[in-house]
DNA sequence: GAATGGTTTTTGTCTAGGACGAAAAACATA
DNA sequence: TATGTTTTTCGTCCTAGACAAAAACCATTC
């Protein structure tokens, strides 16, 4: 019940380091026992206080170790090498989307107008975007690439974490006003054509929700029936909404933030709480769904498989 | 980096437990050496291994917590004492606004709406009411009384959390679009009139996004302009980004679920970093708020204060 | 009786250092 | 180039003690 709030400017307890980092407190002291760093200084109570450049490069830290890099070989690395790991790395992901992507012109245009904070410009800009070429094709190549290398921008020090919220939230707003349009498999109709009816939701300590969002317009569009939780449903609460809106697949999103020992963990257990018949669709950019998912779960590895899982769903259910 | 998956039905580890009540590790160890509760089994590894009863009765404990309760008197009880006392203690509550509230009647049309799943019927409902009687109303008279009520259905076992997931959706959307039509406070206007500029936020912590829409939707009827970053935005952030926006007004918002060393350190924090002239104003149903709000921050202690915060505000500007 | 001030109890969070199993890396064998 | 085996790395759990802030209790005064 300590105050853990110091006074100084800029320096914070251990508790306010893991709040802002997303590092265990045990991993910051084993980390200190092991490295060196970080060395925090000591306050009146022999209480741990980590300075702001620390913190910094915590936060760097943090940012490879999700991108896939190991504790024992960047930790001792002093700041400035993390930086420019950090712009390597990401040269070195597979530019993954082979077809026509959103051109760095383009995207610095979105920047620009986040940057100078013109919010209405922005949005419009977007929107207009997605009136061309369409939700499904604005989800894939435009709010996918954007969202990837807005981290990027951050790394490079062109961009503030304030601004990249403000950044989803625009995009969150327009996916859902679009989501809205997209007419419903009505139960009116014969209920099959409307199937599968798809539950989305992330685990509790998952608060990313545009992962969801980008999943819940494409299905929409595919015609699936979309029941959305919102995000952090504890596991147990997951299997028991499945019940009882008879989903036929359950939707998670992962970012790559999360814990992986977490994700796989919270997987297995939600898997054995589920009833069979009951699929799991997983996705995000978290690196545990590409190493180590646990057996019998669908890992969507990019937007465009959805159309097809859904295709494939709906196959095997006329088949039998 | 053990796997904390127990494999037997409905056990959980340590870190599962954190997890789904909110009690943190350190907390539950020490419950356990103080008051004997809980008393999880030892799995192979010697590692706590908690039952489901036990979690039931932790999670019914969080809720005494967060109602103003101390752990050394309700710990020891048993769980069906803690449920008496859960059903007393909301009765004891001042049934708040003194005016016209929603009738117990029209809240079990929504809640039985809610339970027999037809989500389409229930947005309807509550559409048709805002429709009716206003947005400032409808979000101060229903959506306040039926959000606060809803964790006591919980407790009595007439709702499941996943339902109050799908219900919070709902009226997260309805808002959405409300404000949505809102009319701006445009640039083009004589940009004092729009004044003041809001920056809506959580702490990091702090997931629960409804609040900050009511109190967004209340502020935007005003005539204030509003910007909103989504929750759980680090601390630093906040500031930062008050600056960025040239904001007059920083508004968070607090669910009893905070931690309320967590809210009192953090608020201080941000006081801290904030330049002058920028005013804090906080909400929401967190006990620190009540009980050890800091100095120079502005408790909005019931929703129908923000109109009259935000007049306040501009007769203070006139007067300059 | 309500307000004030001082004392005691309660409670959450920090500390240290040890242990261990799973994942990843390094090495060896086919 | 594959496949199996050993070693290293790493996060998370463990115990048990300490301490300060908040809350509760109690005495005193207006």
């Amino acid at each position: 019940m300590n105050v853990r709030f110091t006074n100084l400017p800029d320096m914070l307890s251990i508790a306010a380091v893991e709040r802002d980092t997303g590092i265990a407190k045990d991993t910051l002291r084993v980390w200190e026992r092991r490295y060196g760093f970080p060395n925090p200084l000591r306050d009146s109570n022999d209480d741990r206080v980590y300075p702001a450049d620390q913190i910094e490069k915590l936060r760097l830290l943090k940012r490879l170790l999700d991108l896939g890099h190991r504790p024992g070989r960047v930790v001792p690395l002093p700041t400035e090498a993390l930086k420019e790991l950090s712009a390597k790395s990401l040269q070195a992901e597979p530019s993954q989307s082979l077809g026509l992507v959103i051109s760095q012109q383009e995207m610095d245009r979105y920047i620009d107008l986040l940057r100078s904070h013109q919010t209405e410009a922005l949005r419009l800009a977007l929107s207009t975007t997605l009136m061309k070429i369409g939700l499904d094709r604005f989800v894939i190549e435009v709010v996918s690439p954007l969202i990837k290398n807005i981290g990027d921008y951050w790394a490079d020090g062109k961009l503030e974490i304030h601004e990249e919220h403000l950044f989803t939230e625009q995009i969150k707003h327009l996916l859902r006003t679009a989501i809205n349009s997209v007419p419903r498999g009505h139960a009116g109709q014969n209920e099959d054509l409307a199937r599968p009816r798809v539950l989305l939701t992330t685990f509790p300590q998952e608060h990313h929700s545009l992962g969801l969002l980008m999943a819940e317009a494409l299905m929409a569009l595919e015609g699936c029936v979309c029941v959305s939780l919102g995000t952090q449903t504890p596991i147990l609460e997951i299997a028991q909404a499945a019940r009882a809106q008879k989903a036929d697949v359950i939707a998670l999103s992962f970012s790559s933030q999360m814990n992986q020992n977490q994700v796989v963990d919270g997987l297995n257990e939600l898997k054995s709480k589920l009833a069979p018949g009951i699929e799991l669709w997983v996705g995000g950019e978290n690196q545990a769904l590409r190493k180590r998912a646990p057996e019998g779960i669908k890992v969507i590895h990019a937007l465009n498989d959805i159309s097809v899982k859904v295709k494939d769903w709906r196959s095997e259910r006329s088949d039998i």
